[in-house]
DNA sequence: CTGAAAGCGCTAACAC
DNA sequence: GTGTTAGCGCTTTCAG
């Protein structure tokens, strides 16, 4: 039924074996450098190596029970700048490191996430990078119990490496950053909300606001997805209140760019009649003109630490776990200003 | 030596043949969608697979000589939107497809290309996605023997797959465009001129130069590498210049990026003082002030075809060599205007 | 239509 | 130190 692939005659540890005069295992032995080999003996499997110009059959290497020198990515999508940073990120340092990557997109398909993680698990990949997870319950359990190295990146996690950024204070920070500046009315864009991490800035919000004694407003939180069209929907939606906001905080970069445009749109202007501030500081928020205002986050960073973790895992299963917080940092460009007073009428 | 990984008793083939009480090839043969199977047995296989939570295992079955699911990219690397948005588009054509996405970059280790290559090729991938390769000839004659799919993006090359884009006529229309405006004196940033799409634009460029009775001035044509620090240096050359040019066009967005904050820094202005042209019209051209005039080339879809093409071939490898090239479009944007009198001192 | 059996290339005991 | 050998899970003849 499948069509016929052209077995190609690739040079084998066994052509090897036999150009080298040894047996095929000592071959395996030099590959995969073990310490009491004759020196002689490994100088001529090497030449021999060189010679035939072998290259390991990943495949049957890991069927056998050894590594893939793999590394699986789960991501959600690469549509947006948070996800490419994080790539580019995971990227970096696998580039350094014997490992290749393998990464897989789930494309809002639940289910495809945990048949993902069953053929990554079963020996496709070495380790597992899992990029805020959208159903973790249905597999968690049976990567810990099978002791499968994973880390997950922007997502906390009972008992497994975590690499996530202090999303709470940030958004606490950023508000607080609005309310210094004179804002009392902040229209705050949640993200997806069975995120944590949008949980986690929805409630930095809701606390700065209380500890400044402003009333937490609930026609000014706005259910959005992280996604530029919620941003839009939503600030339209702040615009027609009978007292709008002076001010919208945005879970995401993406978000705020919404929010941007819906603003200029409605004919209004940022940082003027409203102010904006962003959250993530991708690549876009400095492009954009007003440059945006956002909380920092080391995207890039996350990637690359969360690689190195891993493969420090995979190489020593007995490490202990890591999880990793790194701080957030409110990037004050040019989305924010002091409201007028013409705002509180 | 290999650490102890826990093996984990994944349900086999063996276990569903079991459960459902016939032959473990016959599971392969329902799992393969074999014509010749009794409706009743095909149901209680499919059940058992059910039951069980059966996942084929990729390495298992490629090793076997079946397919492995896994289309690989070779890309040079991740660090500009020109190459992330050629992954957006394979990765939006693997999202439908039923194979996975094995990702390497290169960077810039031209050994690595060829060891990648064999690994692919030896069945870790069914098919590869090439982009702009920087050692070709070290494994194309390989890879044509052995008759493995593969397809070329943004890189010409004989009797084999490709997708590219008209970059000869896409630099011809900007300089003209240029010329048009009123510019005589116009720079020339190259790419990385080993690569065919480098040389093509540059051969665009002297072309409508010389189309227009102008002049083909060597001081004007610098040579770059398609990333943002060597527009920055070029220009600054240009400004040097006794007599510097009024307009500058950049073999790519990112090197424009460079024109344009070089111009900047040294006081001057665009497009007032100096006209600049970029290539791609990657998503920031539109986020830069003043926005990037540019020529635009559909990277996503490109990735997305070649994808497609591959996966074809791939699976009917019968079919005849696909060469497609997609038509370049002039994007005006606002970093151009006609040179004023004062410029001809 | 279905079962038996021979590998695919390699790792990991187990001998010598 | 090095050879022998039993699988890893699956595809694919080859027989029935």
């Amino acid at each position: 039924m499948m069509h016929e692939q052209p077995r190609p005659n690739n040079v084998t540890i066994v052509d090897v074996a036999r150009e080298a005069n040894v047996s095929y295992s000592t071959v395996s032995r030099v590959v995969n450098n073990f310490p009491y080999i004759k020196p002689e003996t490994r100088e001529r499997v090497e030449a021999a190596m060189m010679k035939l110009g072998y290259v390991a059959n990943l495949k049957a290497r890991s069927l056998a029970g050894g590594r893939s020198q793999i590394v699986g990515m789960l991501i959600y999508e690469l549509d947006t700048s948070y996800h490419v940073e994080i790539v580019k990120g995971v990227d970096a340092e696998i580039a350094n490191s014997g490992y290749d990557l393998m990464l897989s997109t789930t494309h809002k398909r639940k289910g495809k996430e945990s048949t993902y993680v069953t053929q990554l698990t079963q020996g496709m990949a070495d380790g597992l990078l899992i990029v805020l997870p959208r159903n973790l319950e249905a597999y968690k359990g049976d990567l810990d119990q099978k002791r499968f190295p994973y880390v997950l990146i922007d997502h906390p996690g009972l008992g497994c490496n975590t690499v996530l950024t202090a999303n709470w204070q940030g958004a606490y920070d950023a508000t607080k950053y609005l309310i210094e500046l004179g804002h009392r009315r902040i229209g705050f864009v949640t993200g997806l909300i069975e995120i944590a991490s949008a949980q986690d800035r929805l409630a930095g919000y809701q606390t700065a606001l209380r500890d400044y004694g402003l009333w937490v407003d609930p026609e000014l939180i706005c259910k959005g997805d992280f996604l530029e069209q919620s941003g839009y929907e939503a600030v339209l939606k702040f615009l027609a209140l009978a007292q709008p906001p002076t001010a919208v905080f945005a879970s995401s970069d993406m978000c705020a760019f919404g929010v941007m445009k819906g603003v200029q749109e409605a004919g209004w202007r940022v940082p003027e009649d409203i102010s904006v501030v962003g959250f993530d500081d991708i690549p876009e928020a400095s492009y954009m003109r007003p440059r945006l205002t956002t909380v920092r986050q080391p995207l890039r960073r996350m990637g690359q630490v969360a690689t190195r973790i891993l493969i420090e895992h995979i190489e020593d299963p007995t490490l202990p776990i890591s999880q990793i917080e790194f701080p957030t940092e409110l990037i004050i460009r040019e989305s924010c200003l002091a409201p007028t007073e013409s705002q509180f009428l």
